[in-house]
DNA sequence: AATATGTCCAACCGCTGTTAG
DNA sequence: GCTAACAGCGGTTGGACATAT
């Protein structure tokens, strides 16, 4: 009645495949399937437990797995995912075709932690961490502050943008969608990112969804903060529907979404 | 050239939810 | 309904390789 246990795991091989273990693995699969794990390493001739096959398998044999260098599109993906769904790898991986958890997880936590740390985001939170800002001083962390001040902020909108754009019931949905999926009726994307010490109500450039507005000669960098902070309020929230789009780096995003206020 | 340190990633470990008996 | 194996998942580790001292 009761199953008999998984593998016995003495004498069984650990650590490194050989190409000699892939190539009977390979063979096997693609003749009768995987079917049962358990069953299988006896099947094929290997000395290794089932769960070591499986993972073998799908982590770097399967033919549908592509390698390599992720590119910037895909971490970007990985980003905006991983605000929304944590440390789900497998979810995310859902989201980037041929790429396998194992490998999305082992590239946040070399290149893309690292990279948002040093920037002073949370890369749990994914938002700034405030005594990055208080305590610098330099040029060099002032321009860093920023930037993450700016990534954050993009990071937090198409994050929001993924979540409600899922909601059927969201009267704007269509129109988000067709905005994403015709960039190119939109004006050309700007080469640079926004320039280094330049605080956030520098936008380069807002669009409303019924009508164009530029904003680019409005918000010049000689105008204060303050001032920005002013017209922000009294200009843009007296527009009627509460969705913008800016511009940064060199893609469109989703600058807001349902409230007037960015504070 | 030798050693120390850092980086990367495949693979393992252990936990959890599901399923078969 | 209970139990144990299965399958899947995320965290962690070990070792190969690269770079710094």
């Amino acid at each position: 009645m009761d199953r008999s246990p998984c593998c016995d795991k003495v004498g069984l091989k650990k650590g490194q495949w050989t190409a000699e273990e892939d190539q009977k693995l390979m063979a096997y699969i693609v003749e009768h399937g995987h079917g049962s794990w358990r069953a299988l390493p006896a099947k094929a001739g290997l000395q290794r437990c089932g769960k070591s096959c499986r993972l073998r398998w799908a982590n770097y044999l399967r033919p549908d797995i592509k390698r390599g260098k992720f590119s910037l599109q895909e971490e970007q993906t990985i980003i905006q995912l991983h605000a929304l769904l944590g440390n789900r790898w497998s979810a995310i991986a859902a989201h980037l075709p041929k790429r396998t958890d194992n490998e999305i997880k082992n590239y946040w936590n070399t290149h893309i932690k690292k990279r948002l740390t040093k920037m002073g985001i949370d890369p749990v939170t994914h938002k700034l961490k405030t005594h990055a800002l208080c305590t610098s001083q330099s040029k060099d962390t002032a321009n860093l502050s920023h930037m993450a001040q700016w990534e954050s902020a993009r990071l937090e909108a198409e994050a929001r943008f993924i979540r409600e754009s899922k909601h059927v019931s969201n009267p704007y949905h269509s129109q988000l969608q067709l905005l994403h999926n015709h960039k190119a009726t939109y004006p050309p994307p700007l080469a640079l990112p926004p320039p280094p010490g330049r605080p956030y109500f520098d936008i380069l450039k807002v669009w409303h969804l019924t009508w164009m507005v530029s904003l680019t000669t409005l918000l010049e960098a000689t105008m204060e903060v303050s001032k920005r902070k002013n017209y922000w309020n009294s200009v843009l929230n007296s527009m009627t529907l509460p969705i913008w789009v800016g511009l940064c780096s060199n893609r469109p995003f989703l600058w807001y979404i349902g409230s007037n206020t960015r504070d």
